[in-house]
DNA sequence: GATGAATGAGCGTTCATTCAT
DNA sequence: GATGAATGAACGCTCATTCAT
């Protein structure tokens, strides 16, 4: 039986390569001997190298979604809610600095792929946001004038943007905790979308 | 001396192909061919392809850092040249899809000529954001709180994905004029990154 | 003891897989498939993937020899020994299109392999009609002058491309029973061989 | 402009090639070598590999073609007609015995594009054969139960696996002259289409 | 004996770049 | 300067064969 630990080994593997060298800079044998297997069984588990990308998504961005939706769960205040969201990607982003990177930078590969993912798995993800932003504004604590579908954007943007400061490349000369990016992108994001006098 | 008029041609064929379908699946053949002139031309005027990409930036960053600046320095208000810069910069990428595409995908492809790149010119276009940010503060306007350098990433961050909304793969349904985009994220950003009670 | 019917079940398989796609279009696991074997066995009972091919001709064009020859030495006029011989290998290969598409399309696969095997089991196929020929020389039935060797070579050519008439491929818009295309082939190498005024 | 020389040259090679190790077993490479040319540089004159194995059928039979007929043109007699078609066959064959190869091989490689190449160039090629009987039958030279389409295929399967006596590969023994194989196949075809007693 | 996951050599094809004209 | 034919390195993918279970 395909073992679904070669799976995941495969999976590991080419995140860190296609985080490192991007996805067309990556070659498919350089996936394999990350991932300590021959070139051919890449084959037995994947399509084809842009299945391969497809995967790492599908595998991540469910992973976040589920560890986002099961904290949001517990809360009321749509106002901590989006703290939590901005709260928990980042620190996910700053713990798996590949999966960043790969969120960053293939996520915007043009391809019919991967705009028919981002159709699924990943809107999902992004409506997160949105769904919080329209209970934020039932509850009259956000503005009535924000548009919560690009608003989810706009939070999206920033948070991808953002976590690119813990990558490889972090040209800033300055490290910033966690903490401290979460506070001022909370506090930005967060007073920017109330509503006056609700503080 | 080498046709300034044939070295625009080829930078606005790239910028177009480049665009549609993204740095490593465009072909020089198809610049070529978009431009008018032959394959072996394009090396008359550019070392090789990479050296085309960072030239369509160099070109188009730098005529948008012109057009802003020129723009902002007749303002005083930090909280209005907020705006104008979030203004314009939406304002060009409606304009100029291909260019919104180009910055989206392109700058996305890690690389260390690109990040070369980014110190220079693109760097100093986020820098006028981290300008103004300080300014803003200085004058009491922004909150203290603010760190600048990442607010520039968060407002590039934002700026750049709601950009998207006019690309060719808006997988919104709904359509936003440059006005409603603007006011949505001069508001959340504006309001996010100024003092309490400075309305 | 491997068992003579997993053996029989893969020849059985081949030939059906060969005929198909040809030799090198077939894979080892489409044969593996169609005889409900795993890969592996297959090389239990064949050295390799040209070993297939060679034992699909043995075997087949084996079972072909001792017909024929049963038939033949019931007979004593060579002229009535022809038309056995071609309305009996018509009469299979109508019946066994796969076998006709295999013999047809492999033989045919300049291969230093098929050669040697030609030598051998082929080689004995196609004496059979050189013996006729010469036994017919012999008796003054035949004319003088005709090379049994060549006539043999012009006898299969015949056999073998008109064969296809009744192949998946058949590009002629009529349908000739096996009895109208041996009456007519054997009418023309007939007549062709024999000496003037022996009617 | 792509010169047509380098065309010429690419397809004799290929001609050698294929004749020398088949279809399957020959290599872009080998073929590039052997025209002394960058493997690349194949694919400025042809679309694929099997384009190539059309491209030499489809020069090489148009060249029989011409050649064959304006022969025939010439003649009135039918039986003649055949004659000269048998004997400019087998000797073109000998006289290029890379070209006998690739069609013995090549032409058996079930394929829709050969096929669908077949239904044009080389049925025109065996069309001649059956207009020659046709006309036979007409002038009650040859006899009226011949089929000319099983007639055609007949001739074609008997000239095509006699042509291999010259091949690299010959098996036989003895060494045969074009003239004397002419005869042998001639004599045969011809003595057995005609009516009895037409000599 | 039987399995099928794993292997890795091998090849068709692409395309950035060069250079003779 | 301009051309575009020629180059050949590079890579994704296939599949015959092996071998641990």
């Amino acid at each position: 039986m395909k073992s679904a630990d070669k799976h995941r080994k495969i999976i590991r593997a080419a995140t860190k390569v296609f985080a490192k060298k991007g996805f067309f800079n990556a070659r498919i044998s350089d996936i394999a001997k990350e991932a300590k297997v021959a070139d051919g069984t890449i084959y037995l588990y994947f399509k084809n190298k842009f299945d391969i990308l497809i995967s790492v998504f599908e595998q991540e961005i469910g992973k976040l979604i589920e560890q986002v939706t099961e904290l949001i769960n517990k809360e009321n205040d749509p106002k901590v809610k989006l703290e939590i969201f901005i709260g928990k990607h980042l620190e996910e982003m700053k713990k798996n600095k590949n999966l960043a990177e790969v969120i960053h930078i293939e996520l915007r590969q043009t391809n019919k792929l991967v705009r028919d993912y981002r159709k699924n798995s990943f809107s999902n993800y992004l409506n997160i946001v949105s769904s919080i932003i329209e209970e934020g504004k039932q509850k009259h604590i956000f503005r009535q004038d924000i548009e919560s579908d690009i608003a989810k954007q706009i939070l999206f943007g920033a948070l991808d943007e953002i976590s690119r400061i813990w990558g490889p490349s972090n040209e800033m000369g300055m490290e910033f905790s966690v903490e401290d990016v979460t506070d001022q992108l909370t506090a930005i994001f967060q007073q920017g979308v109330m509503e006056a006098g609700k503080e």
